[in-house]
Parts: C-alpha cells; sequence; structure tokens
DNA sequence: CCCTGTGAAATATTTCACAGCA
DNA sequence: TGCTGTGAAATATTTCACAGGG
C-alpha cells in the first residue's frame, strides 16, 4: 500500500459530505455500492475503492458498503472524528465572511480566536470572540489549545504573521494571502489564491471558446 | 508540444504576479532566468521552462527571460491582456468579500452585476453595482457582456442558479457553494471548497502530528 | 453471481540531461 | 560560456482487469 495522492484526501472530504447527505436521505443502515456513488459523485468508481483501499477495507463483497460505518471511517481517516480549535488572523472583507461561515462549525472546525492588528478592530466582538492584537498570538494558541490557523492578512504583513503562527506551535495553515510562504517543512501549508483560481477560466476562455 | 497540464496553468498565474512585483522592483528592462525565477519561487527551473515551453520560446539562450516581453507573454496566454466582465451570484457573507476583493480588479477581472434572491438586499448598492433579483440574469448577462460567472449561493440554490447561468450563455463558473455542479461540457466549472481545504490539515495533523 | 480490493497497465506530470544558439 | 528549449527518463496518479470472499 502506497502514501496516497493528495488529490484521494480532497476526495474523500467529497465522499464524507456527499455520505452525510445521504444518510440524512437514505437513513443510516443503509449501504451503497462504489458505482452508485461514483454516479452521484461523477467519478471513476475504481478511483472511489483505490482511495479507500489506501486506508483499509470498509466494504463487503457482494454487497457494497454500509453508510454510517464508510462515513465514520473517512471521517476518522480525515481527522473530523474530534473537534480542532483554530484561529483567525486577518479581519478584512475576507476574513470577516470566514470568521461565521456555517461549513466549519458543521465540521467541528472552531474558529476560537481571531486577530488583527487594526485599533479599531481590536477588543470588538465577532460572535463570542473577542478580536486581539497580534502580539498575543503566542498565549491565545497556547492557552486555548489552538491547531490550526487561518490567514487572511494582506500580502505585506502574511509572512510575519506566519512566522509568529509559526514560532507559537502551529503546524497547519490556510493561507489567503497571495503570497508563497515561507514555512519548516513540518508545517504543512495549504495555499488559497481566489485570483489564481479565475486565471484559469480565463485561460479557458480566451483559448477554448 | 502536448497539452499543458491544468497546473501549468495556475504556475503561469504564480509567474505572473511574481514577475509584477519583480518589475516594480527591479524594472522593466531587467532580465531574469529559470534559476532566480525558480529560487524566488520555490520550484524547479525546469518545471518552469517546460511549462513556457508549451505555448513558445520566450527566453534568449544564454540571457535569460526579459522580464516585460514574458510578463506580457504569459498574461496573454493566461487571457489577461484584456478585461473581463463577471457576475457575482449570491450576497451573502462570502459574496460580499468578494464583491469588493480587490485582487479581482487588478487584473482586470470585474464585477459588473450582483443577484440575490433576498428583497432586502434588492435594489441595493455595493460600490455602484445595483443588486437585482436572479430572474435578470440573462438579459444582464447580455446587457453587459457578462462571461464570467462567481457562485456564492448556498449550497441548495447553486444548481439552479447555475443553471439559469448556462442558459445564459455564460461558459466559466467559479463556484464557492459546496457541491458538484452539473453543466455541460463546454462550460468551464472551477470549484472552491473552503471546509476541503480545512480537512487535508485535519488530516495532516491526525496522522503525522 | 455481485461487488470489493488490489496488482498491473495506461496515462499524466515532473524532473532530468543535454543539444544548440546567443 | 550560459542558459533556453525539449525529448527522454523518472515519478505520480488514474484506470483497468480480475481474483476471491460473501
Amino acid at each position: 500500500m502506497r502514501r496516497p495522492p493528495s488529490a484521494s484526501i480532497t476526495r474523500l472530504a467529497m465522499y464524507s459530505r456527499f455520505l452525510e447527505e445521504y444518510m440524512i436521505a437514505k437513513g443510516a443502515q443503509s449501504t451503497i455500492n462504489s458505482q452508485q456513488l461514483a454516479n452521484f459523485l461523477d467519478i471513476n468508481p475504481h478511483q472511489i475503492r483505490k482511495d479507500l483501499s489506501y486506508f483499509g477495507k470498509f466494504g463487503k463483497r457482494g454487497l457494497g458498503y454500509r453508510v454510517k460505518e464508510l462515513y465514520e471511517e473517512i471521517n476518522r481517516i480525515l481527522g473530523l472524528q474530534r473537534s480542532w480549535n483554530m484561529c483567525l488572523c486577518g479581519l478584512g472583507n475576507l476574513g470577516s465572511a470566514l470568521a461565521v461561515y456555517n461549513g466549519f462549525r458543521r465540521m467541528h472546525l472552531n474558529i476560537v480566536a481571531i486577530f488583527d492588528n487594526d485599533p479599531k478592530k481590536i477588543g470588538t466582538k465577532v460572535g463570542d470572540i473577542v478580536v486581539s492584537h497580534p502580539r498575543f498570538i503566542q498565549q491565545k494558541v497556547k492557552r486555548l489549545n489552538i491547531e490550526i490557523a487561518i490567514i487572511t492578512v494582506p500580502q505585506a504583513s502574511a509572512q510575519s504573521i506566519a512566522n509568529s503562527l509559526v514560532d507559537a506551535g502551529i503546524r497547519a495553515i490556510l493561507n489567503f494571502a497571495p503570497v508563497r510562504l515561507n514555512a519548516p517543512s513540518y508545517v504543512k501549508l495549504r495555499n488559497v489564491d481566489l485570483a489564481t483560481e479565475l486565471v484559469s477560466l480565463t485561460h479557458f476562455l480566451a483559448y477554448f471558446k
């Protein structure tokens, strides 16, 4: 069994979400096979079985998968069987949107601290979280047991915020600032670049229309 | 010359952004070679040359690339030599953040229409764009020459909005709703799923920490 | 017989090595 | 000599085909 491609992890997240809805519709006791799942998700059934096989054997031959069991196994693989505390760095437009994003809470991914260096924002509340100055990163990360950070500060301050986070012991960062951040290799960095996503569309329109 | 992998396009966008900054720092007349560019971007120089080679020959042997020229060629490849009109569907938290996002305007990607079905939002302005009901999608897309759509509506309404957009002639959609949308194959769909991005971090922390 | 799990084949992408021009 | 551009090698990922258990 080789190391799973990172695309497998992304697909597992997709399977998890689908199964959650499927259970609501069909009940937790129902079963599903890779062909059906593949039809729903518009993907290859071999791909699904291969993705799962990297992590174990979750199905019954001749039958398929018991939905509840598969859902729980996938969530365990994804680390979603427990909750995670996160901090949000940068309360601009995007940060404010993420601070109240429901998709996170549903997966027990909780924003428990917010940092911004704008004096007008410090001390204000978003939900029941008080916005703090970034100099408290170290302290809050320790006290609130924060393991994941989301960076939504402007490009210019992204690296210095990342440094503070790494110093505070953070090992997983979701970065929305359009810069390649430097961090030690034991830190998992994931970048989301909204403008770049659009560029793949403009390229497509310019070339293939 | 084979068809470029889609990851090449993403990297080209990265090169473009870097070169933009590099020109400001070093002047448009400067040159850069693939090794230097690779160092800055923490990437393999062969990769850069290969990415470019899918589209043409932009360098001088023994010298490297003239920065301005390379920048312009890359932007041409990406379809960024012209501006594009976009519409935003769904003025929730994320939509509101994207409506005023600067990263788009800098690349001449302009949001020129906003749709939402909340009566409290319809008729209000975001910047100088008046929010309209989605029933005007067809009309606005035609009149304003809109070619790209951004979907930030809730999951439940995403598919029906996508259908309206396709009917109106849209061929490129950036979708933030956590659903796999169905669209004809001539429509380029790009999905950004914020929760899924985080899941790759929780998986990493759960397994490799 | 049905459908999983998986080694092997096919395909895609990245990395390398070097010919060749400035 | 220095660096690009590119075919070929290496690697990674996806797809396939089928053995084998329920």
